[in-house]
DNA sequence: ATTTACAGGTTGTCTGACAACCTTATTATA
DNA sequence: TATAATAAGGTTGTCAGACAACCTGTAAAT
């Protein structure tokens, strides 16, 4: 007689028994130090040797965690100085993105949309948290870009960083990681566009508008109009998009 | 003499030279297999010790690199059987949202904003996309929570699945990751607030009233109106997250 | 026919070793 | 004295071999 009658198959919510490796515990242990702020980004971890007689484990199994946690991004180790907490630990989800866009490519498509909803959200709701010391810093970044719309390069830095300033606003740190990950995502085919052969003197034209794009947004944002400041950034995201749409078919045509 | 001066500093945008390790090279390689569908879900992959000879790496490297893998949720190993592609690859993005809420804990109310936001806004993207099938598989989830209204665990899967075909029904599979991060992360509390010894038999009524919610959601997609989907998932979210908020302070108090 | 025992393969972990690299202190040189 | 070359020690990256714990399927024993 079989045993499966012998147990009555609780059919579901079984209990998730997981043998955990050491590593796993490890890499455990690790996070709540940081989460707990025990160890603190830029700080150097223990040397290897010594973190192995703290936790009583192998070299071979405490590099395993210590690998994972840098291939997610919260730790980083440099070879002949030692292992460090990431000192951008917010990066990491921006990193993890990528690693599933690797997995699951195309859908350029999809960020672009995705982005449009983010950022258009984070507009309105920026309104209505963001402080003074906010807008100076948005200000100071469309300075930046007039003084810089010849130079592509530096001028997206300044783009990038103007909506990171909306994001950051609005004081919801998953926002600014989502904001952060389309955004970073984007960005290299948004370059591109921009320094592509194909765009021609149009580029500098371009700039002209999305500065004043940007002061839309910024403005609506001083003056506290959530739904002004939404449209705005619905506006220039739409036509950003739009740009980029068209490069895209040059490019694949 | 030193070396430094040979080469005139960019000053911006250094070449990323990051001595990428041997084991990066190798996520980099697992993961484009199974991007490109040579290594499918749920399948095996050879054996350690042949990995090793192909790839011409010790076995120590090629651990750190799956096992970087598995904590990411990509890869699965079981001691004795061999490694394994996740069948649920999708999963992978909710996992790292998991770590990333450990590093950074706090946080409900930020969550709770940013599924707004998603959920009001797949809502209206699906109402324009969903077809015949996704709508009855709506139907399906509705009627399996009216089924369960006394079985929190199984009306919870329902309301879940609920939530996910909405997702799906964008075609958007960046939406229907960021959905399910936040809606998995938050399954935790919800589950809680629903079996707790405080809500008691007022669960029940909130169960009706979720449904009809639920019921209008479904019927505004049914009628091809985005923006009145738009409206009935918002009123739905809001008050499942009175309910949540409610609890919490119960529970804190 | 059912159970038991065994053998082979697999992952998890440990140990020791060496290479590549960085930092710092010491020494040699102008 | 000041600067450059050198040496020493520590650190991460990688490899090789070994053993334990575990799973599966087969052969032997009941």
């Amino acid at each position: 007689m079989t045993v499966k009658s012998a147990r009555p198959e609780p059919l579901q919510e079984v209990s998730p028994i997981r043998r955990t490796s050491l590593s796993d515990k490890i890499i455990e242990q690790i996070i709540d130090l940081i989460s707990r702020n025990v160890l603190q980004p830029g700080e150097r971890l223990p040397s290897e040797k010594d973190l192995c007689k703290r936790f009583g484990v192998g070299r071979a199994t405490l590099r395993e965690a210590l690998r994972s946690l840098a291939v997610m991004g919260i730790l980083d180790g440099r070879v002949g100085e030692g292992t460090f907490v990431s000192h951008n630990n917010q990066r990491y989800l921006e990193r993890n993105l990528q690693w599933g866009l690797l997995l699951d490519p195309k859908k350029v498509e999809d960020l672009l949309e995705t982005r449009l909803m983010l950022e258009t959200q984070t507009a309105f709701s920026a309104a209505r948290k963001a402080t003074p010391a906010d807008l100076e810093a948005m200000e100071a970044t469309i300075q930046g870009m007039e003084s810089s719309v010849d130079r592509p390069e530096q001028y997206l830095r300044f783009d990038l960083e103007f909506h990171l300033l909306v994001a950051q606003a609005t004081q919801n740190t998953i926002l600014y990681h989502l904001v952060s990950m389309t955004r970073g995502y984007l960005q290299a085919w948004i370059k591109e566009s921009l320094v592509s052969p194909h765009s021609g003197p149009q580029t500098r034209h371009r700039a002209q508008s999305s500065i004043r794009e940007h002061r839309a947004i910024l403005e609506a944002l001083q003056s506290d109009r959530a739904e002004q400041a939404r449209q705005a950034m619905k506006a220039h995201i739409l036509s950003s998009s739009a740009d980029l749409h068209q490069h895209l078919e040059q490019t694949s045509a």
